[in-house]
DNA sequence: AATATACGCTAAAACGTTATAATTGCAAAA
DNA sequence: TTTTGCAATTATAACGTTTTAGCGTATATT
């Protein structure tokens, strides 16, 4: 850390060169511009004793790359982002790239303006997962050259790269474990935004009931996503105090698996012997459950692994190879709360 | 989102003035330049209508500065750390700056190789947590001119500004409580690690039990940051099966309080009647456990929104003012788990 | 011997901004 | 009338890098 930054004048002037020499054997370059061997290695010597550190704002401004990706995420408190964006910042600094992580609660004014900002600060991809009411502001978005993919969600009338978990097969799976350890009754609580993840959750749950002859049985309690607390005891009180409760409930989310789980112990429902359970994502909470939970694992470092690839390869390549996608598979893990009746 | 990027010279050219003056207004410094408020204006004008954006690369290698801050934190996808970074982006989001996140394990090594590069990126400060061994690194850091903000933990040898937990005070609360609710026999469970907040949490442990003419009951379990669910259990199992056993365990942090929780119910040590516990730190997965937890509280949110706002101070006044630190209180929560003997 | 090719390197412009010094026009002071 | 002073604006250099075009020189080709 010394007082003056050593420039590539610098380093030109020690080794006795013009700037653009040193400028090609620090961006690797050296064959294609024939720089020699020797000299090759002198320079990088000498930026090496300097500690030459590349004045990133001048080659962003030269280049028009930053080597920076911007990650928009619904919260990145929540543990399911938080997990992601570990993975998507490991992945990213493989690359020598850096992330800069913006939270849109699931507002599509905040998710606008994020994207501006991150656009503005000169980003050369962005990783955003989108939510309720984003579909045009992603649009537009998705017109601009700008590499993008988009995370958890995607919006099936636009052609765009995504990386998404087989949505419809992880209910599909809680619905026929349910099946097959005796249920029928079984009812599903999901969120009431209109999105991929969650239509397709449904989907694969109401379809599986339909094929399995349980069409009558079908119910889904969409939870709006403020007050979820309030909410989700209303919709386990509603379940549990019907002439015909539901003997089962599948949560489309983590986040709604938990709030159940506490609503149901609220209400003295006890799991699974009052009613059986199947979660959505490991979570730490389900380690103190007073027993293990049934749930559909979604691989998460993958997600943010994939999502890295997937922009990478769009930002350095840009023309061919544009659109590709990844669906990751779901794995059920069986635990006590949904055991045979 | 148009196809040629609008620059300074576009709106100059279109109200037929020098870009130094464009420049001067999008300061706000028409002012202190005296530009006329008709050509101010104008100027304003015609950036609005053609929805100019500042070319972050160009202003940042003109001034020197990036309205960047970088944030390292042990593991960003620890809950106490997503809560932590999420206050912390907002935070800076309201002051127009951008956050680059970091983790680094624990590991001296990785964070060192983060500050070069997020010190190389330009950042015009940095929120640090530092780790066992990273002493010399953040004293070096300390010594450049770049503000810097340490974060969660201090190094006490080092006059550096800081945003800490009253952590002494946390334990001796716990301790206190714990004797209240008549328990004697109270030990703690904490980390090997060195560093200023596990030591305070123990020396607030130790030193209440002393005042208390407890001092031949203090014993404090120091686990391995690697391996911590076997460690665990390991001192869980001393713990209970001593010849003496604990009739209360404090967990020094919310890993610990988690995995500790786990241990005891894997070997079906109930909670409180066979053993009373204090946590640190609330929790998701505290609210499904089977009964209320007694814990300490960190104002989680705090430490981000004052980390932001020591760092933004120090950064736009850089002389005086420079080292200013912020000790918060914590709060003990009363749950079940510690209820009298 | 004349010409072409390859090699190793350099000159210089460009990226978009900021900030200092200089310039202009005009009114007030001398 | 000349001088001074001020208000409003401009010219220009600089920030550190990348990249294109080109310049000698040496070797190969005809």
């Amino acid at each position: 850390m010394q007082s003056r930054r050593i420039t590539i004048k610098d380093i030109a002037e020690a080794v006795g060169v013009s700037t653009s020499l040193v400028s090609f054997v620090m961006n690797n370059k050296g064959k294609h511009y024939r720089v020699s061997e020797e000299m090759t290695r002198r320079i990088q010597e000498t930026a090496r004793a300097l500690n030459y550190q590349p004045n990133n704002a001048a080659r962003s401004l030269r280049s028009g790359r930053s080597r920076t990706i911007g990650v928009i995420v619904s919260d990145i408190s929540n543990p399911f982002f938080a997990d992601i964006a570990r993975r998507i910042e490991d992945n990213a600094y493989k690359y020598n790239y850096t992330v800069i992580f913006g939270s849109s609660d699931e507002n599509a004014a905040k998710l606008e303006n994020l994207i501006n900002v991150m656009v503005n600060k000169g980003v050369d991809g962005l990783i955003i997962v989108p939510c309720h009411g984003s579909e045009e502001v992603i649009r537009q978005l998705a017109e601009t050259s700008l590499p993008l993919v988009l995370l958890d969600r995607t919006i099936p009338e636009l052609e765009i790269s995504h990386v998404v978990l087989n949505n419809r097969k992880a209910t599909a799976l809680a619905t026929e474990h349910l099946i097959e350890q005796g249920y029928r009754r079984i009812e599903m609580v999901s969120y009431d935004m209109r999105l991929s993840n969650t239509l397709e959750r449904e989907t694969g749950y109401s379809s599986t009931m339909e094929q399995q002859g349980l069409k009558s049985f079908i119910h889904t309690h969409r939870i709006k996503f403020q007050h979820i607390p309030e909410q989700i005891q209303k919709v386990v009180q509603e379940i549990t105090q019907s002439s015909h409760p539901a003997e089962a409930i599948i949560f489309a989310t983590n986040t709604l698996a938990i709030e159940g789980l506490k609503a149901l112990a609220k209400f003295n429902i006890t799991v699974p012997d009052n009613i059986a359970v199947v979660g959505f994502d490991g979570s730490e909470a389900f380690e103190l459950y007073h027993t293990t939970l049934t749930y559909i694992k979604q691989p998460i470092e993958q997600f943010g692994y994939e999502a890295v690839e997937l922009l990478i390869k769009g930002i350095e390549n840009q023309d061919k190879s544009r659109i590709a996608s990844i669906t990751l598979s779901p794995e059920l893990i069986r635990g006590n709360s949904s055991r045979k009746k």
